[in-house]
RNA sequence: GUGGCUGUAGCUCAAAGGCAGAGCACCUGACUGUGGAUCAGGUGGUUGUGGGUUCGACCCCCAUCAGCCACCCCA
């Protein structure tokens, strides 16, 4: 074997296993999704660079998209988020849709960024929003949503919670403190490093930014209560409806998150594992003004994003992945010999037609290498179908599973595996 | 973009400057129309790649690529 070509740094391959958890993850997210009236969508993967201008984090776009000339010459953009093209959806029929809406999507996304734990170039992502509601109960919804979801996989409040905070109760906090609007984003980001940095890192850091000491011990003091949603009476609302959603069991306050994407503007939200590992599992938050960001009219909403690899490594912390079934087939018809080629294929066609999976073999080799190739596939049954069992209009059909084998007329095998199939 | 660790058979790993190995897997046979178990035999490598040092390099040095991990940022 040669020099295998290597596959694009920080992509995935998905063989069979692999793609088995996708195809599931796919299927309950779906189903999650559906079960709050959200409906599917998807946009292009290739975007103008201008549609993430707007209001993308500029790091996101000028440092982690995946971005060339097409061969006109136009920046061309594979996508690194959804929100701004589902702006961009929006706006284009703004008259014409049905508001509240709920839309939904999963689908890839890149980012130019170094692949580690959790974090790859390629990646999932579970995007649901809520458009053209305004209001607690709306931003509620969503992480009920997120809830429900954990709740579907098995992800328990020990295991997994959801951490919300309110960026205009921050916004009013630090207007209390004495530090002015202008300076918000730059202590935005202050408090999002509180967590990583040592203690005394982190107050030069914020001495470095220009907050007075009576200022840096407000914050501390802000930062580290556990009530302070209570002065938020949109928090209280959100708190109440989750209640009523029954998630609140999930759900924390946390005045420390802020999320990285400036068009949040008011309910901010992330999901985390309680072991605090590995990075969040899915992000979300309140906006106002997105579709006008893209031309529309203003029109406020809520969503959040969800990746398959952080989610998919915590599935497997909590052993809660699907149990792989790598067996493609549950039958193996196989040939006896050149001559009753031909009429194996018509046995595999007929198991078929009656519901079964079925694998004919193609070649007419040793019948040992076919059964040892029914054994290592993982199939369960296989017919033999000689000279001796064909003129009496029979086959012999083994169970890989047990080691027994029976004589059975050919009109009666799907019958009779379906049975053997069902009993155990 | 910054830093750390690691690249040897399909897989998991040895070989501490002196002939590149083991287990598992795989292939063949014992088996006349039958998988697994056992036994016997066998295939498999420019040691990630390219340079350098040395009489001699898997081992030391440089570069590069890839994987993993942390930072950054974020799903």
């Amino acid at each position: 074997m040669g020099t295998v070509i290597a596959a694009v740094k920080g992509t995935r391959d998905f063989y069979p296993e692999a793609m088995a958890v996708r195809a599931w993850l796919y299927r309950v997210i779906g189903e999650v999704s559906a079960s709050f009236g959200y409906q599917e969508y998807d946009g292009p993967f290739l975007e103008r660079l201008d549609l993430y201008a707007a209001k993308s984090g500029e790091e996101l776009v000028k440092e982690q998209a995946f971005v060339f000339p097409d061969r006109g010459g136009e920046l061309i953009t594979l996508r690194p988020e959804l929100t701004p093209t589902l702006a961009r959806m929006v706006a284009q029929r703004q008259k014409q849709l049905v508001y509240p809406l709920r839309w939904w999507s999963f689908g890839p996304f890149w980012r130019y960024e170094r692949p580690q734990k959790g974090r790859t170039r390629e990646f999932f992502q579970w995007n649901a929003d809520l458009i053209g509601a305004n209001s607690p109960e709306s931003d509620a919804e969503l992480i009920a949503l997120c809830v429900a979801f954990f709740r579907r996989v098995g992800l328990t409040p020990s295991q997994v919670g959801i951490f919300i905070n309110d960026r205009h109760l921050m916004e009013s906090l630090l207007l209390d403190l004495g530090i002015v609007a202008e300076r918000h984003r730059e202590v935005f980001r202050l408090i999002d490093r509180r967590e990583k940095m040592n203690p005394e890192a982190w107050e030069d850091y914020a001495l470095s930014l220009g907050l007075q000491p009576v200022q840096l011990d407000g914050l501390k003091r802000l930062l580290d209560d556990k009530s302070l949603w209570q002065h938020s009476p949109s928090l209280r609302r959100v708190f109440a409806a989750l209640k009523a959603y029954g998630a609140v069991d999930y759900v924390h306050f946390d005045a420390q998150i802020i999320r990285g994407l400036e068009y949040y503007t008011g309910t901010v939200f992330e999901g985390r594992d309680m072991g605090k590992e590995g990075r969040a599992i899915l992000g979300g938050g309140h906006y106002d003004n997105l579709v006008a960001d893209v031309g529309g009219e203003p029109l406020p909403g809520v969503g959040f994003a969800m990746g398959d690899v952080m989610v998919t490594l915590v599935l497997e912390k909590y052993g809660l992945l699907p149990t792989w079934n790598p067996a493609p087939a549950d039958v193996l018809v196989t040939v006896f010999d050149a001559e009753h080629l031909l009429k194996s294929l018509e046995i595999s066609q007929i198991l078929r037609e009656a519901g079964l999976r079925v694998i004919g073999y193609t070649e007419a080799i040793k019948l040992d290498k076919q059964l040892r190739y029914a054994h290592r596939a993982g199939i369960r049954y296989a017919v033999i179908a000689g000279p001796d069992e064909l003129v009496r209009d029979q086959v012999a059909l083994k169970d890989l599973q047990t080691g027994t084998q029976t004589l059975v007329a050919l009109s009666e095998v799907a019958f009779t595996v379906k049975a053997q199939m069902g009993v155990s």
